[in-house]
RNA sequence: GCGCCCUUAGCUCAGUUGGAUAGAGCAUCGGUUUUCUAAACCGAGGGUCGUAGGUUCGAAUCCUUCAGGGCGCGCCA
């Protein structure tokens, strides 16, 4: 339910019915005209441009269109008190009783109030983090993302599949499991560990080396022999840390996709066959990367994807010189799985350094679905710690790199979750520790849920119960200034939503959340400064209408919450 | 050199898909509590929206130029 939509509806309808006395010739389907809530100093509860955008197209002044433009509404449309023609002609309108309990009476009677169902399905990639090694603080913020993300589509009554690609393959496996082998060789028979280019230092390794030589028989005296073995339990057990972590942040997925199998399957032949039918893959030569000098290039033939067509600096190798795929191969391959499984839409969550991989993974999936299948790639940035407003550094090659269990060790989950939402994916994250510690108006998360936890307690003294129906007085239906500007922000919800998942904005929720709460806080602040502004008199409400008010805060917050994956206590 | 992102108050950032007098928090200064939870509220000061053009009734928002910052620019994942 959006009552900007409702009303606007409303008004265009009454205009194109009067569009003779009006002398409009032209309406373009009211293309451009909207309805919103005008600035708060206005005291309206919407504000229109319908004047001065028919004007234009009409070639007729502003204000004399909307002088009779206001004139046909109050004949017409009853749910208005007060039209109001402001220069260069826009329109404020009032809701009358009867509309603005109409409008309260259509929010209440919605259990999702502010979901747009789209019926869509989607398929959301996020953190695929490799499976060599725990969650870092880098891959929290697309984990949260993702999830959040997933559900506000969620919300919006769309099927979600969310999913981590497990990059279980390659040469960075390779490392790994050499680094597992020397630090079971370093337990088991006291050889020394000496780190090098290639071998990961991280202590983590050491505990995943116990973990395998309790859980095996092998002697591990040679390498080859161990690695498949080595494989399976190394590779099992990093998950087992990721997911971990994961479910500590309180995020599930759906279907953990293997590399490695789409590799075993010749999912990647599949993939190429098609995209060589196409015309999209050709056997060719590169040019040497541009930017530093590399060492070791070589001009070799092989298969290459045109991802030029598709904007990119250059087309793509699918090979590597030993003709083995590269990871890229395999990504396309694992997206031709991802289009055959007919999403509507696909979602990958990237981090920044990620961006230039943006217009090849685009373009393939654009040539794999015949353009059928878009796919849309949200870039995270950096996140920079902080500790006592400090720059707190983590270095991967020494291995002390801040993993996201170190991160939960002080910091609880839901301001992690609200403080990584609490920013543009757009922009760096600065994350300060200590704020996010704090129980005070400084740490966004808190002051929600205090103004959930008054709303809670409100309820507990008149012993209501909250998710109750409360009734409306509408004999004596007559908002004070307060509940107005706190109705008008109601109203504003179906519309973050809607932004929000338009353009997979997810950080517009935690705003709103924050402004909403604001407007609480003050009202019930009244209530310290005039007697008559408090809620309840001996025990009782005094007003039936405030409480709904405030019930639709609730209603709001929750849902909000929610989406966001963050607890909402009824007592702080 | 190329691509993507960013540039808005002293600091950190929002900005409703082109609307009215550009908004929050922090910081600074001043005020409010025998409480329906002060973990809160109220007030004050603070701005050439990086620069220069363009599009139009109207631009922080769209287009172009330039400047500054970040990330990326293997056949690594």
């Amino acid at each position: 339910m959006n009552i900007y939509n409702h009303y606007l509806k409303l008004i265009n309808n009454c205009v194109k019915d009067n569009k003779k006395n009006l002398e409009l010739k032209d309406l373009n389907n009211f293309k451009g005209v909207i309805l919103e809530n005008p600035p708060t100093n206005f005291n309206y509860d919407f504000s229109t441009n319908i004047c001065l955008v028919l004007g234009k197209l009409n070639k007729l002044n502003s204000i004399n269109l909307a002088k009779k433009i206001k004139k046909t509404l109050e004949e017409n449309i009853g749910d208005f008190s007060e039209i109001e023609v402001a220069a260069p002609g826009f329109l404020n309108l009032n809701l009358s009783k009867k509309g603005a309990i109409g409008s309260i009476l259509k929010i209440l009677s919605n259990d999702n109030y502010g979901s747009i169902p789209e019926n869509k399905n989607y398929n959301i990639e996020f953190v695929s983090a490799n499976p060599t090694g725990p969650l870092h603080v880098g891959h929290c913020r697309g984990a949260v993302f993702g999830d959040v993300l997933s559900n506000l589509l969620i919300f919006n009554g769309n099927k979600v599949t969310k999913e981590y690609y497990v990059n279980d393959y390659g040469n960075q496996i390779q490392n790994f499991l050499k680094s597992v082998y020397l630090r079971i060789r370093e337990i088991k028979y006291n050889e020394k560990f000496t780190p090098s280019e290639n071998i990961y230092p991280g202590l983590y390794i050491i505990e995943i080396a116990k973990k395998i030589i309790k859980k095996t028989k092998l002697d591990f005296n040679d390498y080859e022999k161990s690695k498949s073995l080595l494989g399976t339990e190394a590779i099992k057990s990093s998950m087992e840390m990721i997911k971990e972590d994961l479910n500590k942040l309180g995020i599930k997925h759906d279907n953990f996709i293997s590399e490695r199998s789409n590799v075993e399957k010749k999912l990647v032949e599949k993939a190429i066959k098609k995209l060589t039918n196409s015309n999209y893959v050709i056997e060719g030569y590169l040019d040497p990367p541009k930017g530093e000098e590399s060492k070791n290039w070589k001009k070799t033939k092989k298969l290459v994807f045109k991802s030029s067509l598709f904007g990119d600096d250059t087309n793509r190798a699918l090979q590597k010189d030993d003709g083995s795929w590269t990871y890229f191969a395999n990504d396309v391959a694992y997206h031709f799985d991802k289009v055959s499984r007919n999403y509507d839409y696909l979602i990958d969550i990237l981090g920044a350094d990620h961006t230039g991989y943006i217009k090849r993974i685009t373009g393939a999936v654009s040539a794999l679905s015949e353009t059928k299948t878009k796919l849309y790639c949200k870039v995270c940035q950096l996140v920079k710690l902080f500790k006592k407003g400090k720059p707190f550094k983590m270095s991967k090659r020494a291995g002390d790199f801040i993993t996201v269990s170190d991160l939960l060790n002080e910091v609880d989950k839901d301001s992690i979750r609200f403080m990584m939402l609490n920013r543009s994916n757009d922009v760096e994250i600065d994350f300060d520790f200590d704020k996010v510690l704090e129980k005070t108006k400084e740490n966004p998360v808190f002051y929600v849920q205090y103004c959930y936890a008054r709303i809670c307690s409100l309820f507990r003294t008149l012993k209501i119960d909250l998710n109750e129906l409360v009734q409306l007085d509408q004999e004596n239906f007559n908002l004070n200034l307060y509940e107005k500007k706190i109705l008008r922000k109601i109203y504003e919800w179906p519309k973050v939503i809607n932004i929000s998942s338009q353009k997979l904005e997810p950080h517009r929720i935690p705003f709103y959340l924050y402004d909403l709460s604001t407007l609480f806080h003050a009202y019930w602040s009244k209530g310290n400064e005039n007697e008559e502004l408090k809620f309840i008199s001996n025990g009782k409400v005094k007003n039936k209408n405030t409480l709904v008010i405030i019930k639709l805060i609730s209603i709001v917050v929750k849902n909000g919450m929610n989406i966001l994956g963050v607890s909402l206590p009824e007592k702080m």
